[in-house]
DNA sequence: TTGCATTTCAAACATTTGTATGAAACTATC
DNA sequence: GATAGTTTCATACAAATGTTTGAAATGCAA
């Protein structure tokens, strides 16, 4: 068999049953017998088990990324260098939502896979997302064009709750669908991503508004209010 | 050795260890080296390793569970039977954040093992979690009433927002304290909860504004216009 | 003290798991 | 078709780890 098969076939094998199974349940013998390869392939292919790991979560994040960047570039274009804070948003919430939501990703195995190490985080996929903050940067920057003259910690915040509303969605999805009794449709990925993006484009305003309805008097403490000063 | 001294000792120590070395990483042998107990005294006294994981976790967790409904009936004594949205809100996530937050805190063994409890989920713990729902229902019926008329939609991805907020900023406080080279200050646990209550806040009013101001007009799009119509 | 239950202890068990080895099979180049 | 490089394979290795065991120690009540 040429070499590049066996490969693939460890890759597709380990990304499958880890998708499905988790890491900690999922061994090397589990994968070679699921990809039908050698005990011994897979560390003549990739070193080690922790580096089989790291391929496959930093291949799906390179595309991940990719995407993201795609998207960046795009709306930049659109608004002729410098892109609607809407819409930076949407770039930086909208490959991962649609990768691992909505009723035909089910069957995705990357989609799977990349939830798992979501909510399972084992040593060799906390390396790599700890070098995550090179790209977040980019982010930030066009935030900061979009929104000139504005504080960079309301900046990093609203980045910060941006990635968090999206993340748990996809972590915390059963748990929201059992909690709201199947109410919340986790099907309509277009109307998660609105959503998400709303909210996050409000936290970025926090202070923006001169007058707040009448119907949220006391929510604004502290030193969220230095935008209004 | 009275019995409690051991199981006590056990306790503290597999605490302690967890906090600051991750599940993965520490063994039965570790703890009872740390506890200085024989090794078979963990099964006597708990079964099994899980068992032992899982009452850690059980106890933590009623104790921030307790912490939030005390908030909670305050407020609604407060409020005459009805919770103001935004002290509903801070019940939820004020306990948490202030467990897992502060400078103080650092040298909290109880905050420093939830903190990783949210990071590396391992299944006694993520067993335990299911289980969470029925304490969050109890929000949601507060909500409820303090929103009347209000789709449930709404407030069910309010609370799921709000949770994202406070456990994403727990889990990736170090990301995002290095994303902003530290101009995020995660010590402010005040202003952190405040912020996080104004955004839950405004993402509870999504919809509720006759007219937005000028500085986001084209963000709502979907499902997420039904209230205005 | 005697007797009974609880607790502790050292040691062994039984797996599981990732990794290494060395020979065999295969592939491609000359 | 011989040779060198690559890949596969069965097997062994070594270490770690949760759990069990049975005896010894301890505590406690009668």
């Amino acid at each position: 068999m040429a070499s590049d098969q066996t490969r693939s076939a460890i890759l597709a094998a380990a990304e499958r049953l880890y998708a499905d199974r988790g890491f900690g349940d999922v061994t090397l013998r589990d994968i070679v017998a699921e990809a039908n390869v050698n005990l011994a392939a897979v560390n003549y292919h990739f070193g080690s088990k922790d580096e089989l790991i790291a391929e496959l979560f930093v291949t799906r994040s390179i595309q991940t990324n990719r995407e993201r960047l795609n998207e960046l570039r795009a709306a930049e274009e659109k608004g002729g260098g410098r892109a609607a804070i809407e819409d930076i948003m949407r770039a930086l919430v909208g490959p991962t939502l649609r990768g691992c939501l909505g009723p035909d990703r089910e069957g995705s195995t990357a989609a799977r896979f990349m939830i798992r190490a979501s909510i399972e985080s084992v040593p060799p996929i906390r390396r790599i997302k700890n070098r995550e903050v090179d790209h977040l940067r980019k982010f930030a920057a066009a935030m900061r064009r979009a929104m000139p003259g504005r504080d960079d910690t309301e900046l990093y915040w609203g980045l910060h709750f941006a990635l968090a509303m999206a993340h748990h969605t996809i972590r915390e999805k059963e748990r929201l669908l059992r909690l709201s009794e199947g109410k919340c449709d986790l099907d309509d990925v277009r109307a998660i991503i609105d959503r998400v993006v709303t909210v996050s484009v409000m936290a970025l305003t926090i202070g923006d508004v001169p007058s707040r309805p009448a119907t949220r008097p006391t929510l604004v403490h502290g030193r969220l209010t230095r935008q209004d000063l």
